[in-house]
DNA sequence: CCTATTTGCACAATCGATTGCGCTAGATTG
DNA sequence: CAATCTAGCGCAATCGATTGTGCAAATAGG
């Protein structure tokens, strides 16, 4: 643990071993036949690096190498369901090809987005994905610039392929499902509402087209005022329902688990009258089928989603092509 | 997108501004009042290094540099609230202290833990903190030799500082708690059942020690066959529940989120016997206040687990010590 | 036994940034 | 006006690994 004990490098190795510095780092990353090493010195160079515990030192081999590996992701949050789910698939399908992954989580702050997309390229990262990014386009031109190919998953971006969410079919399919559970449970024909996010926001736009279309090919008209897209927090989801106490059967779509946090706190203190709502909501939990009077979920393919990316590394991008993956619905 | 877009190196600048690598160097990496280097041509070369696009090429400078200012973090899982609280405020916390947070996930995988140390040891991590590994001491032994600081975060190893939440208290509050909900609601005084975990794992085997003296301070004896702790996945806890029909009142101590997903679905198959059992479990979850029948959740305090660990680095390591945390009883 | 290969390895340049040291021109001092 | 000082900057070594090239020694071929 003392600060001055120095890492072992190819050189102390090779002396060690009697043989060249060169001698030594063929072996240990693999390229010994090419350059004719003899099975004798190659095991003897192998036995003393693990004898002494020694690791490549990473940037220096980086400063030579041509590739770096490093394929760099940036997530808003890791304390949430879909997006743990993300990072954690991402990881695992990038080393499954020989990739060594960097995530790192930014906060929907645009401004940590860039230093951390700055930091990655600086890491030498081949390939940029950006998740559900605030200010994708600035963060591919960034790479664009710097040579590094970029792509935008969960949000679409102008300056790089982008791999989305069918956000109009799912919330197309899920509204139907609650409507369908409002008739049979409920004996009511909606309209519902919509509850979460915001209307600025790309996916949240796209939801409520097919949250609209669910309605209106069943001739359905939902007021202006049953669009409830005031925010994501728990908070706002609960404060905008406040007012909404149930006379009758009411249904509503929910656009986030974090959203849904506060629906659940108002549908909890309706107490009796909660018997009168249903509801649905546009993300998976895995306690989500436990909650009283949810009718089903949608969940996005991340798996599919993350293995169209990764086919796409290395490949000429396709700037402003947008790829829609397909959702799942989970009816309880 | 041209694979052959060379970035630009500090030898471009140099050229441009029509200085040498040297003074561009010291200019952008803000050692330049030092070395006297005029005000007007450090402005000069941070504007060009603006209209490049400039990023410097961090692994030529880490070769270079004494210290990486790198910390890493080997977490089990992405996609479950703790670890996923944990990622996101170590990455927050370590960026406000001016590290560079690398997190890595492992999927409880000794091997993958092992290399994924070793790749960021690599990398030059100047500290490496394991959260829940399963061979802490092996990475600590790897550390230890490469002169890497390690620490052990929710799981205590014996060859580094380890910092760990007060299990054994958490369990004894937690378990208070449902055997008083028992016996208000119920009229009953237990004994409750432990399920999920595995006893051979450390927090389990605590938590098991605080579950048995809270009930021992009460004196009820449980009988062996209530401790269920035969695996963490969701599906272990179900079957180990399935041959559980309560004939009378019933509550269950659950061990962690993931066995509480098994649990909430024997619990709805109960239907009506529902009403019988009560149930707490140790580790909290957004919705868990909104399941029927949960009557509190332990909250593990990653704020303070991480301060303290923060707190550690570059101090001399009192190896073996442990630094427990108190969690919080969050009662519904 | 002598030339032609092949085997087995070492040398040295290189990647881009950092940093101790030194040089020059102008300013200041005596 | 010479000696001294200082501001302002460049030179070159260095970090550790990679890789094209070169060169002896061992082996094969005739």
């Amino acid at each position: 643990m003392e600060k001055d004990v120095k890492r072992t490098t190819i050189y102390d190795l090779a002396t060690l071993a009697d043989a060249s510095p060169s001698a030594v780092s063929s072996v240990l990353n693999g390229t010994w036949k090419k350059r004719r090493i003899s099975q004798k010195l190659a095991d003897r160079i192998i036995r003393l690096a693990e004898e002494q515990g020694y690791a490549v030192n990473a940037p220096a081999s980086l400063l030579r190498r041509e590739r770096s590996h490093i394929v760099g992701m940036i997530v808003p949050k890791y304390n949430n369901r879909y997006f743990g789910e993300i990072s954690e698939q991402f990881e695992a399908m990038a080393r499954a090809r020989g990739f060594f992954p960097v995530v790192t989580c930014t906060q929907r702050d645009p401004e940590l987005e860039f230093e951390a997309a700055r930091e990655l390229i600086s890491y030498q990262a081949e390939c940029l994905i950006s998740t559900g990014a605030t200010d994708p386009d600035r963060i591919s031109a960034f790479c664009n610039a710097s040579g590094v190919q970029s792509i935008n998953l969960d949000l679409p971006g102008h300056a790089a392929t982008s791999v989305i969410s069918d956000n109009y079919s799912g919330a197309k399919d899920l509204t139907r499902l609650i409507l369908d559970r409002c008739e049979t449970d409920l004996g009511w024909r909606g309209p519902l509402r919509f509850v979460g996010g915001r209307r600025s926001d790309h996916n949240t736009a796209v939801r409520l087209d097919g949250f609209l279309a669910a309605h209106r090919e069943r001739a359905i008209t939902v007021p202006g005022s049953h669009i409830m897209a005031t925010g994501y927090s728990a908070e706002k989801a609960a404060t905008a329902l406040a007012s909404v106490i149930p006379d009758g059967p009411t249904g509503l779509f929910v656009n986030s688990t974090i959203s849904l946090e506060g629906v659940v706190r108002w549908y909890r203190a309706l107490t009796s009258k909660a018997e009168l709502v249903r509801y649905g909501c546009f993300d998976w939990d895995p306690f989500g089928s436990f909650l009283p009077g949810n009718v089903g979920m949608i969940e996005q393919d991340v798996a599919a989603m993350l293995d169209t990316a990764f086919d796409l590394i290395g490949k000429p991008a396709a700037t402003e092509q947008q790829i829609l993956i397909p959702c799942m619905l989970r009816t309880f």
